[in-house]
RNA sequence: GCGGACGUGGUGGAAUCGGUAGACACACAGGACUUAAAAUCCUGAGAGGGUAACCUCGUGCGGGUUCAAGUCCCGCCGUCCGCACCA
């Protein structure tokens, strides 16, 4: 019988309106079922979806359709990260307003998605652009507030003077804003930040708890907010001259080293150096070549340490009589600790330097373990290894940790002139507060009232939301909110008096750090709705892509513990229970050597390749010349690399661009996206559904009740079936879907031996294999396994069946074959009942004939058996 | 510089606990079907040797532990990622 090929892109688009129509993956709202929520993160509206969302949201979709069938309630949301600066850059540079772009965006990736054939809950969907999402975020914000967890202060910022915005880190390439291509400036403004720092500690601590991270993500998290131990010193001045204070604060993980101190050294930008440059133009003349040095890494990596004496000196706190002199100095930063340091030559690479270069004292004062009765010279390399220490008073002898403490214990003791103590023990963190405020338009607004008597005063809640207005305008630079004739004028809500509204908007990090809680009561008339939230959060699986790994996820985790201290989760502070990172879809890349299109990036539908290895040749179809094959790179516009989804699912269907970006490669590692690798989704795809045609044929006239017994070869094929269904069910659970995959291939090839064959029970044992194979490869590729579940005589909705139940005795071979090795090289293979005893196992594998080759004039000193695994033979 | 991950056939990769290395797939070669092509089906294949049975070597390199190492330990080399003048 000839069976027609499966035709994808007419039947994906039917089983599509089926499943909608019968609203099948609606999320129930039955709080007492066990729940699973499965999340990927949400995408911005760039215009189309590529094939890295097909990856994403194939994988949360085969993880989300597993857990349902497994009895799971499931909410597997979708929605749009909608804001940003994209869309109004579009604005300024082709008029079209963000909101219309936006909006278009999303209907077209909405419905590129839907061919898909996602196992979503669209009616959740949101995006955070939305007037219902981000008035709730406005509350949100007005209770961090409220709370001291949102405040305002004078900061440093990127500053791009052409498009006269602020610019975050990742924005400034080479000193130079990426869009403009402007040279940054270092800015004073006064902005609006989180208190992330609040939770710094528990932040770290509690990554422990997160075991089903990744490692790697943890690691970093840690490493940001960089905990370090040690303490903050006071070194009192001995010439005050009008100094406004008469004390140094520095901060110091090493204060065990305090006896090799020789100098001080301040920031650039420390307030004490600012206020000596009033009347010391070379000092000024410092401080602005520290602020224009490139924070590049290559720029630090040659940088020179460089100083400036400020003529000033402090007491040693030690040693009597001794003396530091103070210095600017740009190897310091104002960001970390008290932006000022003590120096300590021996025991500090970059003291070294400093020290060296302006000639000062080099005092060594750890001693190796080995020779603890001798400091450790010092040439051109400072030594920071423990050890222990010598000259040093009351650390003398001491390790460095011992060392550090009773440093802390005997200066806390002392005080400066103005009575604070010397010394006290301080945790420091890299963390900084979190920074939101951005001039621009298309954001939240931050819903606050700046008012000269009262000073900056929440919106009340009767007056959210603060609306965007829709009249703005783009033909200028600057903050389109900001030169609006009337949209900030406003009355004080606490006084009355005329007032201005913020015109900052809220960083769009702030927008994806709680809108899982949000999915969770979409249409809820509060930021969140406590029993939706208590009983779907937290977020049992997230998937997204590593470049998340910090931001994003870190922001969100504080969001959470924020929204709970403000009584919108309750008790809950960690939102993703879960987490596995994707890796990248790659793409070979293309270049032109000849004619117009020399040296220009080249579409893969431009050209034409032939030959293999290192005889592959890749030809431009328009002008027929030579290309050259690039490196494997991820899909970009800029690199034309890309392979839009659009065109294979409208060719192979959504269900071959699914298994194929589910096959082979390990989900966490990036994979490669070649022509041939899709067709052999394709394929096996078609491979599939002949497969089950002929399989149904053949079963029709089995009977319903489970035959008594099976022939060898029925039986073969339950086993296969079990063991993978057993084996897939796990790979899944673990997110392996490559080996789940390469798993089903099996069962295919199993069935598609059997089907041939005629044996007792075969027709049922057909049937139960190849529905079961139905319901397996159905997580993948759901349209054909609805098509295929029809085909078997089911007149149900694969979608909506329960996972297939293993059978346990199927799983256990009553004869298994076992490798036997003579010291320790394998020389045959031994078939034997599974609970043989040992010593018929030893005599059987010393019998066989591979073994009596090996052993052939040796003696026999000891045989080990590893029961149902290996026998070796030592001689 | 600091921290981390990884390194297996022509390719992607598998090997859950230290127990038959290379499952499964792609690509390739040969064959069948066809006037032909596509599609499909069958067969082959880590490398080297041998007519063959088989033998030797083999998981980046060098050591070690063990009856047994892709897996554990030590030292290198390479690739990738993150952080980076953080006191």
């Amino acid at each position: 019988m000839s069976t027609e090929r499966y035709n994808a892109p007419e039947r994906e688009p039917h089983w599509q309106a089926v499943w909608a129509e019968r609203d099948v993956f609606k999320a129930s709202d039955d709080f007492t079922r066990p729940k699973c929520y499965v999340l990927e993160m949400f995408p911005y509206p760039s215009g189309r979806i590529h094939m890295g969302h097909v990856r994403n949201y194939s994988m949360g979709d085969v993880y989300a359709r597993y857990k349902r069938a497994k009895g799971f309630n499931v909410l597997h949301p979708m929605g749009w990260d909608s804001f940003g600066m994209p869309a109004e850059n579009a604005a300024i540079t082709q008029g079209i307003p963000p909101a219309t772009s936006t909006y278009g965006h999303i209907d077209v990736m909405r419905r590129q998605l839907k061919t898909l054939g996602l196992a979503l809950n669209w009616d959740r969907e949101f995006a955070t652009s939305d007037v219902d999402y981000y008035r709730h975020q406005q509350k949100l914000f007005c209770d961090l507030f409220e709370k001291g967890l949102a405040y305002r202060k004078s900061s440093k910022v990127n500053w791009d003077p052409v498009d006269m915005t602020v610019l975050a880190n990742e924005q400034v390439i080479d000193g130079r804003g990426w869009r403009s291509g402007a040279l940054v400036e270092q800015r004073e403004l006064t902005q609006w930040f989180f208190k992330i720092t609040h939770y710094a500690e528990d932040l770290l601590a509690a990554l422990e708890t997160l075991e089903n991270w990744p490692e790697k993500v943890r690691l970093m998290q840690a490493n940001w907010i960089g905990r370090s131990e040690g303490a903050l010193l006071r070194f009192a001045f001995v010439e005050r001259g009008t100094l406004s204070v008469d004390h140094l604060e520095c901060y110091s993980t090493r204060p065990d080293t305090l006896y090799g101190a020789s100098f001080m050294a301040l920031a650039a930008d420390h307030p004490l150096t600012r206020e000596l440059a009033e009347g010391q133009p070379e000092l000024a003349a410092f401080i602005e070549e520290c602020a224009r040095l490139g924070t590049s890494a290559a720029d630090i990596e040659t940088a020179e340490k460089k100083g400036f004496d400020l003529g000033l000196t402090v007491a040693h706190p030690f040693i009597e009589g001794k003396t530091l002199p103070v210095y600017a100095a740009n190897f310091v930063l104002m960001g970390y600790g008290t932006g000022a340091i003590f120096g300590c030559p021996a025991h500090d690479q970059r003291d070294l330097d400093f020290a060296r270069k302006y000639g000062l004292e080099v005092t060594s004062v750890v001693a190796p373990f080995d020779s603890p009765d001798t400091a450790v010279p010092i040439e051109d390399v400072a030594y920071v290894d423990d050890g222990v220490l010598v000259n040093s008073g009351p650390m003398s002898g001491l390790k460095k940790n011992e060392a550090i403490r009773k440093a802390i214990e005997v200066l806390a003791e002392q005080t400066t002139p103005s009575g604070v103590p010397i010394a006290r023990s301080q945790t420091q963190y890299r963390l900084r507060d979190w920074g939101i405020s951005r001039q621009r338009y298309w954001g939240c607004p931050i819903p606050i009232i700046h008012c000269d008597d009262c000073g900056p005063v929440r919106v009340p809640d009767a007056d959210l939301p603060v609306r965007l207005p829709d009249d703005a305008t783009f033909d200028k630079p600057g903050n389109p909110l900001d030169r609006h004739p009337a949209w900030k004028q406003v009355p004080c809500p606490a006084c009355g008096k005329a007032a201005r509204r913020e015109t900052d908007t809220m960083d769009t990090f702030v927008d994806s750090s709680w809108y899982f809680a949000r999915f969770t009561a979409p249409h809820a008339e509060t930021p969140t709705q406590a029993d939706a939230a208590n009983y779907w959060l937290p977020v049992d699986q997230y998937i997204g892509g590593i470049e998340h790994a910090i931001l994003h996820l870190l922001y969100a985790r504080f969001f959470t513990r924020a929204m709970s201290d403000t009584g919108h989760l309750e008790d809950l502070s960690e939102p993703f229970a879960a987490l596995f990172t994707q890796g990248m879809v790659n793409h070979e890349t293309y270049k032109g050597l000849e004619g117009d299109i020399a040296g220009q990036w080249i579409a893969p539908d431009e050209i034409r390749l032939e030959g293999e290895g290192a005889a592959r040749q890749a030809t431009h179809i328009a002008s027929g010349t030579p290309i050259a094959i690039g490196a494997v790179e991820k899909m970009s516009k800029s690199k034309r690399n890309t392979v839009d989804p659009d065109d294979i699912i409208g060719s192979y269907g959504a269900d071959v661009a699914r298994w194929y970006m589910l096959s082979d490669s390990p989900p966490e590692r990036d994979v490669q996206w070649t022509e041939a690798g899709v067709q052999g989704a394709g394929r096996y795809n078609q491979r599939l559904w002949r497969l089950i045609n002929e399989a149904a044929t053949v079963m029709a006239d089995a009977d319903a009740a489970m035959p008594d017994t099976f022939g060898e070869h029925a039986l073969a094929l339950r086993k296969a079936t079990h063991k993978a269904l057993n084996s897939v069910s796990r790979n899944i659970e673990d997110l392996r879907f490559n080996v789940a995959v390469a798993q089903l291939y099996e069962v295919t090839n199993a069935l598609a031996e059997a089907v041939g064959r005629r044996d007792d029970g075969m027709a049922w044992a057909l049937r139960e294999s190849s529905t079961m194979l139905v319901q397996m490869t159905g997580l993948m590729m759901p349209h054909l396994g609805e098509e295929c579940w029809q085909r078997l005589g089911y007149n149900t909705l694969l979608a909506d069946q329960p996972w297939p139940q293993v059978d346990q005795a199927l799983l256990v071979d009553d004869t298994i074959t076992i490798a036997v090795q003579v010291n320790g090289k394998r020389r045959d293979e031994l078939q034997i009942a599974k609970d043989a005893a040992e010593a018929d196992v030893k005599a059987a594998a010393l019998a066989l004939d591979g073994v009596q080759r090996a052993l052939e004039g040796k003696t026999v000193r000891k045989v080990i058996v590893v029961p149902q695994r290996i026998v070796n033979v030592v001689v």
